[in-house]
DNA sequence: AGCAAAACTTGCGCACCACGCAACTTTGCG
DNA sequence: CGCAAAGTTGCGTGGTGCGCAAGTTTTGCT
């Protein structure tokens, strides 16, 4: 139970202008959170150690917690970048309603591709059926949801730039995070969940679109 | 990272007819947890080791994992505990409108008293600064969140009770809970944030009746 | 009351993990 | 080229979660 660095190393210096120092760091932070993610799912998370991980990321088991302060951490990173990635959009996204702005955010980011394009991944049902054991574990849900709440805090910020609402003191836009990130979870578990898939972009439209409206009993 | 109990030994057996082995198991359950939030909020989380929490519940460090399977979640136990009374409010309460009975659950639990009148405080200030130092620990954080993912899971439970929503199929019952939880953490987050304090029931009963009505922007 | 089974506690031990420290290697820049 | 900054690695340490096998207490039954 130490600390996390985290956000330490989360310059997001994406496109142009990266040394080779830096791309091999951002090379590696990626290939050591995939391999985290691929042996965890397919083997479970106890029957993975970080030595384990860092050999599949060709490196030495020292080196794995100087990107992630944890297993957990490693496995979370790409649903984090996801969501950070949400908040990203709502601040370089056009002047629109906010609530258009939302699903416009949201949405692309949680295709089914985005991930899958750049690993793909042999058997698509073994890999839910490894996803929904490995997020039974107690501990990386603890991981995943603390995940989405560094998020919700840019999305807070970008929704108060927005709204012209007062981060510090007023609940709005908090609670207006919080209630994207609640949308994003839950249309993910509810995903997770059906056995039939149902695609994950209709579930978080809807999702989005109750919150937006208020959730009144059917 | 192994796995935990947590809702091992959840059986609810509060009023009645509990056994001389039960009743002292509960006690030194509370004792753990009690024991563990004050020494870590008066000192720091990492300045708290297992050993100390259980010579403070006088028991020996390794009963303390009998019950809690890491400090985070004896920490974390009293908010569990109340997430938990809210599902339990909830499908115990009498038959009026779901947004009427969800503040109707939630207040009461969250009163400042509620917690205080058992163990008293010495300086309610200090506390709140211990506290809000604790929160800030990235391990807190997600034991925190996971308390109220498993309280959410009851709490849709009772939502599509009372609705008669499917549990399996139906997005909305989790999408109230996911929102109500959402509303609780929020409202939290802003009352230890603010310095001069605004009072919780204020923030919750707040929260909750925006998520109730939607989310427009002011 | 008495006794056997069930439940709980405890000490011991092991595997694992996060991280500080001190070399050593690589990269960036003048 | 050569030096400083940044990154990697091996080692060592303190701490943790939990299995196991006594020992102890509580309970249910007669």
């Amino acid at each position: 139970m130490r600390t996390t660095q985290l956000c330490a190393a989360r310059k997001f210096c994406y496109g142009r202008a990266m040394g080779l120092r830096e791309r091999k760091k951002a090379e590696t932070r990626a290939a050591l959170s995939w391999a985290a993610l691929r042996l965890v799912v397919e083997r479970g998370l106890d029957d993975v150690k970080v030595e384990d991980i860092a050999e599949a990321a060709g490196v030495s088991p020292r080196t794995f917690n100087n990107y992630y302060s944890s297993k957990g951490e490693a496995i979370v990173a790409r649903h984090l970048d996801r969501c950070l990635g949400v908040a990203e959009a709502l601040r370089e996204g056009p002047a629109e309603p906010l609530w258009e702005a939302i699903p416009r955010a949201v949405l692309p980011r949680f295709a089914p591709d985005a991930e899958s394009a750049a690993h793909p991944v042999p058997d698509a049902a073994t890999w839910t059926a490894g996803v929904r054991t490995m997020l039974a574990e107690p501990a990386l849900q603890g991981e995943m949801l603390r995940a989405g709440a560094i998020a919700e805090a840019e999305i807070a910020a970008a929704v108060a730039d927005r709204t012209g609402t007062d981060l510090a003191n007023d609940l709005y836009p908090h609670l207006v995070a919080a209630a994207v990130v609640a949308a994003i979870n839950t249309a993910m578990a509810h995903y997770l969940r059906t056995d039939p898939p149902v695609p994950v972009r209709r579930l978080l439209a809807d999702a989005l679109a109750r919150i937006a409206a208020g959730l009144p009993t059917p």
